[in-house]
DNA sequence: TCATGACTCATACGAAAGTACCAATTTCAT
DNA sequence: ATGAAATTGGTACTTTCGTATGAGTCATGA
């Protein structure tokens, strides 16, 4: 639907615009003005191609050359977090896709305790979600196994 | 089809009108040419964006194997798993850490679409929350950067 | 002793996520 | 052209998450 609507709106701006020149041309009698239009639009044609290409040619770079091979724990990146003991508990099993609950059962303590605790890890992690928080756990490569 | 069809054809129709009827209309000025040439150029601009990056669609359907370089992402996997392209999208952003209408604004549809697309996901990858879809979408090797 | 930080727990509320239906439209290969 | 698969979108509902706020316990070092 997005699609069809894009397309047809981008048809129609074009009309008008052709609509425009065509009054232009017919009031001034400039005929090479459609030239000039017609060239301006295949540059941008290709200009265009190209930003889009450039932009797929970053992406796959950027998403190459991020090989770790490692997989030890940053303890240093903990401690500058001040990430303490019970916190750094429940971002392992938040990272391994538990839910407050299970991780309340895991540790033995309430589900409120948890929610404390992975709010205070939101703030120390500077993230809102649980998702980012993986993300920038891996990131800072405190996560044991992966 | 049918629909979107009947609309634009109306609204191009509804242009032609509006077009004839500023024929009579006298409007001189050498501002609007510029203006007109800028349209035609961000317009184009846009349009060979939008021709390449359904060009790359296709390839990507087509010609995903074919690529010899260095690939942190298993689409072998991604193919065993049945995961369709857009499926395979929203997995990625959600792997980043977006929320479900986060990821609706980037792919540029509705939250329920993503809904529908992440419930699915779940099922395919055998997990229940998307928590354990990162989890999981990682140890397949699935993930671009990872 | 006492201040402090870590840990614990609770309630209440809003936001986000997830499920279970349904249905229209689009795409694509045969 | 036609049918299957994919994509999109909706409603209604439940669950989980996240925030804000307050407070009690406990160990420890100054």
């Amino acid at each position: 639907m997005k699609k069809t609507v894009f397309i047809f709106t981008t048809l129609i701006i074009a009309l008008l615009v052709l609509f425009q020149l065509s009054k232009f041309s017919v009031m001034q009698g400039n005929s090479s003005l459609e030239f000039s239009i017609a060239a301006v639009a295949v540059i941008f044609l290709f200009v265009g191609i190209y930003i889009n290409k450039q932009r797929e040619a970053k992406n796959n770079t950027s998403t190459s050359n991020t090989n770790t091979e490692k997989q030890t724990v940053d303890y240093t990146q903990i401690e500058t977090l001040g990430l303490s003991k019970r916190e750094y508990e429940v971002l392992c099993k938040l990272a391994q896709g538990h839910t407050n609950k299970e991780i309340a059962s895991l540790l033995f303590i309430s589900e409120s305790t948890i929610k404390t605790h992975v709010s205070n890890l939101y703030v120390k992690l500077d993230v809102k979600r649980r998702t980012q928080a993986i993300q920038k756990a891996k990131e800072l490569q405190i996560l044991p196994i992966s």
